[in-house]
DNA sequence: CCTGGCCTTAACAATTTCTGAACATTTGCG
DNA sequence: CGCAAATGTTCAGAAATTGTTAAGGCCAGG
């Protein structure tokens, strides 16, 4: 997968450029803010995977931004502090922070952080909701991650196996391209359009026994893809 | 259905007061106690739903508490434990807990977990009883850590029998390598994905008759490992 | 203090998948 | 019909993912 982003909080500019070099390095990519208003904006608006947030921020502090966030999002959030005392620590905690690291800290154990905190995710959010999606004679399994069509299994990439998730969810629901790639590659993601056609190029060669009159994933001209459960 | 009742024992106030918080507004109702004979008389007086324990306890410590809690009754467990050294995190296991966090632990985090361990419940409790997972021409008797193939006995390494009893317990189920860190290295393991790869390749190696074209192992390109019982 | 097993990590190879461009074909519409 | 825009198709190089080897560290047992 691309790289997560992660948002950088801090006012001190070389804290902010070593912070990021060490994430870089991880293969993240790398948001930053100098003040609590530019966090709470480049938040709402790139939605990043993790945000690191200094308690001591002019204006809105780290505290705020964090109660703010906390009840827009889930989006975990790792606080730095130069204070020690176990009070803010547990201030932190209570206000929704997943983790705390306090200054001066090495620029290797933050990353180390981020890293354990991301890697916990997914397992929560593999659990939630259905671990299949039936449409029709289509089978998609989440869990063991097998797609079948009419009891016959089919190999799937997994682009191909996104996409059509995302779609058979919906049966008759028109996705255009854009909302397309942002549902599978998350948001942000700055590719071409016709890259998904090209999926479903693929896709429609796998599951579809007349390619050239698709009965599962029909085209909206001028609008984009549909999954039908093959009933028309 | 009302909250079920969790019970959290830890020495440090602090800390029971913080979960106690988080597991409070996740709506589960929280008992408490601060001793290992105290957690023991609330457990069997009260029958919570599941219980957070501490290793490190004035008295009987978590250990003690966890081996006779487990003669006793299947209550789910889940063990706190200071920086693990690789023995602790075996131990926990092997005594019948069903999850473990290592401190310092978010409170979020450990929320997550206790969500995770009563969601699973049901289907878990079936395979109680017998601490052996079988699977298609696979044993493994967790007690005496003894696995074999089709009656062949195999010579497994302790993370290679902690991954494979991992997969094995649920067939067809794709583990991410993050999701198998977690559960097999620990949850605050710093470490580098790509060392389950090679204990996955030392393990085709012992049981797989042609590790080229592995038929118990399966990998599941860009989503991680599945154990199946060797049919298909 | 050495030895051997085990775990971790780096490095490199092999494989699979994705992307973007080019060109072909179809569609909608006047 | 004829045109422009949208979609279908092909394909090679790029990128991502996984397989494999090997070296070094750590620790228990001798």
């Amino acid at each position: 997968m691309v790289g997560k982003r992660v948002l950088v909080v801090d006012d001190d500019v070389k804290t902010v450029e070593l912070v990021e070099l060490y994430l870089n390095r991880d293969g993240y990519r790398v948001l930053t803010a100098y003040d609590g208003a530019e966090a709470l904006r480049l938040a709402r608006e790139a939605h990043p995977d993790l945000i690191v947030l200094d308690i001591m921020l002019p204006g809105l502090d780290g505290l705020q931004v964090c109660r703010t966030l906390r009840n827009e999002s889930d989006v975990p959030i790792i606080m730095l502090t130069a204070r020690t005392t176990e009070q803010d620590r547990l201030i932190g905690l209570e206000l929704g922070a997943d983790d705390y690291v306090t200054k001066p800290f090495s620029p290797r154990e933050l990353a180390a952080r981020v890293r354990a905190v991301l890697r916990r995710l997914p397992e929560e959010s593999l659990h939630r909701g259905p671990k299949e999606v039936v449409a029709g004679e289509l089978k998609l399994n989440l869990e063991t991650h097998e797609a079948s069509l009419a009891k016959k299994p089919l190999n799937l990439t997994p682009m191909e196996f996104r996409l059509l998730a995302i779609m058979a969810r919906e049966p008759g629901v028109v996705f255009s391209r854009a909302q397309l790639i942002n549902r599978a590659f998350g948001y942000d993601f700055d590719g071409f359009d016709r890259t998904v056609d090209v999926h479903i190029l693929n896709l429609r060669r796998k599951l579809e026994t007349e390619p050239g009159r698709p009965r599962y994933i029909k085209t909206v001209y001028g609008t984009g893809y549909k999954f039908t459960g093959g009933k028309e």
